[in-house]
DNA sequence: GAAATTTTTGAATTGAAATTCAAAACTTGT
DNA sequence: ACAAGTTTTGAATTTCAATTCAAAAATTTC
């Protein structure tokens, strides 16, 4: 009995050996699963993803997945990690590379652009993560809304610090014009596909027009 | 179980003309079903909502509800129809309501306090919506869409209409700009509670300020 | 108020998918 | 190349909730 026969490509890469020590086997199947899942919950949502399915995206049958993960939540839980750490990477760098002398808007435009890019082109992760949170089980969402919580604090931020500084219209609390522009971007992933007929680009553009003439202080109108 | 403790004029059965006709029984049953669906749904998320559970809500066991429902999904779907239903009747009411000078801006502003105040005033049928949509299973969203659409072409007209005579910005595309303040006003649902610090009216009020300045024509800034 | 009809019950069945597990297949170190 | 450890298999088991159904209860009809 082979194991695996048409299974991905068994890769024997003799001249991987490089600056990271060799990943311990475990390790790379984990990863694969991983990526697997976030892959089908994508694609799926929760209550369809199977893990025979899953398992078959990482080249194994279902019961392999338990000397990996300890349960099917287990799983759904690392994907959500993953996903985290990945977002909070972005954003970091997004950041980072904005010049020092970057206004409110400057930045606000660029964490929009951001975050966009990231859930509709980037990272499966990423993806997944907004395709599923709301549907996770109530015990494993709880112990992700330090996240949740972190990024939106973000948001409320950069709003409140435009506002201080007269760059924002002032007239809009803070802590709600954070949630009504946070909407606007969210809700792109239950109805934007990159493969429509509006281009990425497009959306980008015509939600960082809304957005900031929402909030922009020469916009006031009444 | 006494069922009709008030029964009106027994004696006009027979005249149908005005009043409107008691309602058949199992009329009443597949109401008080839907409605305890509904709340079920709100509550738990599709995933965790168990028909033992809805049933318990409705006075009924389990096994009733295939009397009223040919499967969970159809229940399920009737729940999203009745939503939808509702919604759309909730806006012809309001446009009936307006005077017939009304600016698109005034039509726009009746609309966005329209949705908010019937979807946190505690619709159960709204709010369970908007909890369960993306996790009903592909095919009953499909034949669902068509309902969805009618909502969402709703929005686009009046937009495009605003565009067209020149009350709205005209540099985003209508059918962005539909969903990019849809956006904001649907996602209120996954934060706002009105028990909270912000009053409905305050919600409905920097709601309607954030959208209406980023769609009005004296409002565009670059 | 008895027969016919509608509606509900409660237990049994089905089904789908998660989970377990012993044996088999691999990998690694020496 | 062998032994010791690691990982996967594939079939069997478990779980849990949807679904079915014959009989019982409630309701309507005559």
């Amino acid at each position: 009995m082979e194991n695996h026969a048409d299974a991905p490509d068994a890769e024997t890469d003799v001249e991987t050996e490089r600056a990271p020590r060799r990943l311990a086997k475990h390790e790379v199947t984990r990863a694969r699963i991983l990526d697997s899942a976030a892959q089908v919950f994508h694609d799926k949502g929760l209550a369809e993803s199977k893990l025979a399915e899953i398992a078959r995206g990482a080249g194994l049958h279902a019961g392999a997945l338990y000397y990996h993960f300890s349960s099917r939540d287990d799983l759904v839980e690392q994907v959500l990690n993953e996903a985290t750490y990945r977002m909070e990477d972005i954003m970091d760098r997004v950041f980072s590379e904005l010049p020092d002398d970057a206004t409110v808007i400057d930045k606000i435009r660029a964490a929009i652009a951001a975050h966009l890019d990231y859930v509709h082109r980037g990272d499966p992760f990423v993806k997944a993560y907004r395709r599923i949170y709301d549907q996770v089980p109530a015990e494993v969402r709880a112990r992700h809304d330090r996240f949740e919580k972190r990024y939106g604090v973000f948001w409320r931020r950069l709003v409140a610090e435009g506002q201080a500084c007269g760059e924002l219209r002032a007239d809009i609390e803070p802590g709600l014009a954070r949630m009504l522009l946070l909407g606007a971007i969210e809700y792109t992933q239950t109805w934007y596909t990159p493969a429509g007929r509006l281009p990425l680009d497009a959306l980008i553009e015509g939600a960082t027009r809304f957005i900031l003439t929402a909030l922009d202080k020469r916009a006031e109108v009444e």
